[in-house]
This record gives structure tokens, C-alpha cells and sequence, in this order.
DNA sequence: TGGAGTACGTCAGAACTGGT
DNA sequence: ACCAGTTCTGACGTACTCCA
């Protein structure tokens, strides 16, 4: 059993009952005499570094104390200096769920293709960048549609050979060809 | 052995959430 | 809008590890 020591705010006088060289910041120098409860004084977001090791953070860029004290040149942050950690988790979060819509829809759009325009598609994702052109493919799988669309509108005007379904999930045998000279359109 | 660095249980306080 | 409860995150304090 271990003896227990009251717990106190951090703070300078915490400071001085526990750790007597621990370094008051100039927040917390306010009201020194006062009785009025203390506020931890806190970076907004610590860097990675300090919140894997839980220990104090100053947050200073592009090094906070800590780090920049055992040699480091850089501190990694989630966030830039006036957001906190969990603002900067929700914008992550709705970033997120912006790609993953984005994602669903490529699927959808690649699994109503046949083989040769899905290698089509897929041929094009290889010389895209997904973090930044994941958008500009969908909407452009998009367009390519839209302009077949009335491609066909144009075509079905002449009358059909046979009653073939008009569903849109099954494109005529040279749509492929269609698609290419559509895209150069684009 | 002691100092430096690390791991982590725990707490404080801010932000968020749901009820009224 | 207000309040109480919950969740999240920064950070304190201590035990532990490593190395000279």
C-alpha cells in the first residue's frame, strides 16, 4: 500500500508542492494570491510526440520545447496552431466520409460496366492520383455516362433492329468505342 | 548507482450531447 | 438557453528501462 498525496491543479503552487522546478507558463501567473480555483493553462493540441508519451506540450512550430530539447528539428501535429484535436478529428471525419461516398460510387459506376469498359476506367485510375483525382474520375465516369446517355437518345430516334432493353446498366457492343471518342470530347 | 528517457494510470478541464 | 452527464484530450506524477 502505497501512501496517497492529496491532488492538487497543476499549476505554481501544485508546481511547488510536488515538482519545485517545474516551469510556470505566463497564463497561469495571473492571480497568484487569489483563491479563485486555478486553470490548468493548456496548448490547444499537443504534438504527436508529447501525446504518445503524455507529457507536456508547449505546442511551439515547427518544434515544441520538448522535442526541440532531445535534438528534434520537427513536431508533428494533427491540426494547425488555433484548432483543437477534436475540430480537427471532425473535419477529418467529414473527409473521410466525403472519400467514402466517392469510393461507393466507382464501385457502383465500375459494376454496371462490361469487362472491356471497366479496364477502360481502370486503365485511366492507374495514371490518376487517388488522393486528389478520385473526384474529378467519378465525375468524369459520370459525364462519359451523361453523353452516352444521349448518344443513344439520338440513335434509339432511328428505329431498332430489335426490342432491346433501354437499361442503362447494359451499353451497346461498341460503347466502347463511343466512350473514346466521347472522352476526347470532354 | 544515478541520471535520462519512456510508459502509462490517472486527473482536470474543455467540448460535446441529450433532456427540459 | 440552460444544465447535467459523457466523452475526449492535455498533462501530472510515478514506476520502469536503459546505459554510462
Amino acid at each position: 500500500m502505497k501512501p496517497q498525496r492529496d491532488i492538487l491543479p497543476a499549476g505554481p503552487t501544485a508546481a511547488s508542492s510536488a515538482s519545485s522546478e517545474r516551469e510556470s507558463t505566463p497564463q497561469s501567473a495571473t492571480g497568484t494570491t487569489s483563491s479563485a480555483p486555478r486553470r490548468r493553462p493548456q496548448t490547444k493540441i499537443a504534438c504527436t510526440s508529447c501525446r504518445r508519451r503524455k507529457s507536456k506540450c508547449d505546442g511551439m512550430r515547427p518544434v515544441c520545447s520538448l522535442c526541440a530539447g532531445m535534438g528534434r528539428t520537427k513536431c508533428e501535429y494533427d491540426a494547425g496552431p488555433d484548432v483543437t484535436r477534436f475540430a480537427a478529428l471532425k473535419t477529418k471525419h467529414e473527409g473521410l466520409q466525403r472519400r467514402l461516398a466517392l469510393f461507393e460510387e466507382l464501385f457502383r459506376l465500375l459494376s454496371m460496366r462490361s469487362d472491356a469498359e471497366s479496364l477502360e476506367i481502370i486503365s485511366r485510375m492507374r495514371t490518376a492520383t487517388i488522393e486528389t483525382d478520385l473526384e474529378d474520375l467519378v465525375k468524369f465516369i459520370k459525364n462519359a455516362d451523361l453523353l452516352m446517355q444521349l448518344s443513344s437518345t439520338q440513335s434509339d430516334q432511328t428505329p431498332p433492329a430489335s426490342g432491346a432493353p433501354g437499361a442503362d446498366t447494359h451499353l451497346p457492343s461498341t460503347s466502347l468505342n463511343d466512350i473514346s471518342s466521347l472522352l476526347e470530347l470532354l
